[in-house]
DNA sequence: AAGAAACTGTTGGTTTTCGAACAGTTAACG
DNA sequence: CGTTAACTGTTCGAAAACCAACAGTTTCTT
């Protein structure tokens, strides 16, 4: 029933290579050879798992937007409620380890996987839900608020993933700042 | 001829895993089960590779005595002559990749297997053959002024394992102080 | 445009790893 | 003391990974 200790580790070899490998060349010069050579497997093996390199892209972007995907829907409420400072500090703990792996395929935009992408259209997601919810009929357009609440997030994540949990209280009160103009066009 | 690649891959994952445990509990209460799991490796894998826990410390000490070996030989005359700045970065720089194992290893002392150990009675050696060339008769005891060089060479060398090569401004001038008296009693 | 070089995706035979089971030893515990 | 429990070291059939070779495609060079 469970997966084979073995193939477990070989995709875990593989995905972990394909990822140094994005930190030095981009993906679409990325040959299938390179990534068995950094990852030490034969190129048989992994055949044996993936279609190409684009199933591998794949399915490591479905692997963290699923995360995503699951800490997000917990913590949305408390995201546009509390303070930045806890935004963002619990959606870096949720991801602490992906965190490196995160950043790197936030850098890969090819059209049918592309991480930032999909992390952007799930909180708009929530958005739409959110204000849907709250208030019904409002003077703004709905669109714009959940389009503006959504840019927000992102940018204080991507900002979060490059820079660093201890970082944040520079910007803490900027972004709160920002975050309550954002809610009081809702409420 | 050359190691199938599948046996390169478990000796690495069980030489890692050795390491990591020894940060946790220490060497006498780890057992093989536990590296294993580690390791993601099966019991009877191990034992295809090592006799038992012992043989991989064994082998996993004398791999990185090898590498000391190899340096030191090279070295030591710069090391002894030169600044102390010289000689520390260009050990560091030698073991830039070990550098956290062989300060694992460091805590450990079995009597047929002490990294540390080794290292002191390999730079010993190399002391009293640069005593026996440099001055063959002198006031001192020679065997003191090897054990002194070594130590102090030890002690720099610990303290830059744990500290990191970038605080060794700060003991430098002191050090060479040190350095200077031991090397006036040969000269 | 033609040939070379590199990359893709697949196959089959060989080697390695896995997992479960086994008896024998050591450590823990009431 | 005796009884569990845990650990050791070994065996063997099944599963997985390896490598080399292959034809077909794309990319580079001249």
């Amino acid at each position: 029933m469970t997966k084979d200790v073995r193939k477990l580790k070989t995709e875990r070899d593989i995905q972990r290579a394909m990822l140094q490998l994005l930190t030095t060349k981009n993906f679409r010069q990325m040959t299938v050879a390179d990534i068995c050579q950094a990852s030490l497997t034969s190129r048989s093996t992994f055949y044996a798992h993936y279609l190409d390199k684009y199933d591998l892209l794949d399915q490591l972007v479905a692997k963290y937007q699923l995360i995503f995907t699951q800490k997000v829907h917990l913590r949305f409420e408390q995201m546009i409620a509390g303070e930045i400072d806890a935004l963002v500090k619990g959606l870096l703990a949720d991801m602490a380890d992906n965190r490196e792996a995160i950043r790197i395929l936030f850098t890969v935009h090819e059209p049918a996987a592309d991480l930032e992408a999909g992390f952007h259209d799930q909180l708009l997601a929530e958005w739409q839900r959110f204000i849907q919810e709250k208030s019904p009929t409002m003077t703004a357009p709905a669109e714009l608020i959940a389009a503006m609440g959504t840019n927000v997030q992102m940018t204080v994540i991507e900002w979060a993933l490059t820079h660093g949990d201890t970082s944040i209280d520079v910007v803490a009160d900027a972004v709160n700042t920002i975050r309550g103009a954002v809610l009081r066009q809702i409420n």
